[in-house]
DNA sequence: TGAATATATGAACATGCGCTCATGTGTTCG
DNA sequence: CGAACACATGAGCGCATGTTCATATATTCA
């Protein structure tokens, strides 16, 4: 019975793990490109403007957490959101920062 | 006009220091306790096992992010949320981690 | 097979972050 | 006022993180 005022330290790590991948903004452009669809590393990386490298290693971050799955095709490989709950939180934190900018401005 | 492939990087930037607050267990501790209404510093220390500094600390920032807010209450300050958008964020990762488990579990 | 293309990976480096420790500020009460 | 209590803050330290650079791996094609 979980005692509901109390986050015990283990769900409470896991929870931050989710955050933590979401925190960068080199990843969320990468998602915002990769929730209109699939896309290979070179395109997101032609689009974000970042290396080649520095999207591989984001993209291994993202793949860890199962944020994104991929598949070979060809000499591509190509990657596309497999999480149910990645679109929610974007969404969310959107959200938010815009609500954030209202507050800042009064 | 903003083109919806394209998450620009400012805006980039501040759902990342959305995501950013919420990435850290202490943090996430803090405002699951405050979720169940306001609570002043020395009991989210109590509460959490952390030191009353490393709790100020964490409050400063959950301030910053206006996830928080806080008034004096005699000679404590007692904290709460401030955001409508926390109790979301903080449910939809939740369930993401839970459905993490059973991913892995497979 | 060998060159070209696409992606992954490890090392190294700079920066950021969370904690502790010491101390400062503000409030109550004797 | 001055001691005690509640909280905030700055410095410093250890550790994680994001990037670059160099290189490894894998696939296509001539």
């Amino acid at each position: 019975m979980t005692d509901k005022e109390t986050l015990d330290l283990e769900t409470a790590d896991l929870i931050a793990m989710t955050f933590k991948g979401l925190a960068d903004s080199s990843r969320l452009r990468l998602l915002a490109i990769l929730l209109e669809g699939e896309t290979c590393v070179s395109c997101l990386a032609e689009e974000t403007g970042l290396s080649q490298s520095a999207v591989s290693h984001q993209l291994r971050v993202l793949r860890n957490l199962r944020f994104v799955s991929s598949r070979r095709d060809g000499k591509n490989i190509r990657y596309k959101i497999d999480d149910e709950h990645i679109e929610g939180l974007y969404r969310l934190a959107l959200e938010h920062s815009r609500h954030l900018n209202k507050k800042s401005e009064k």
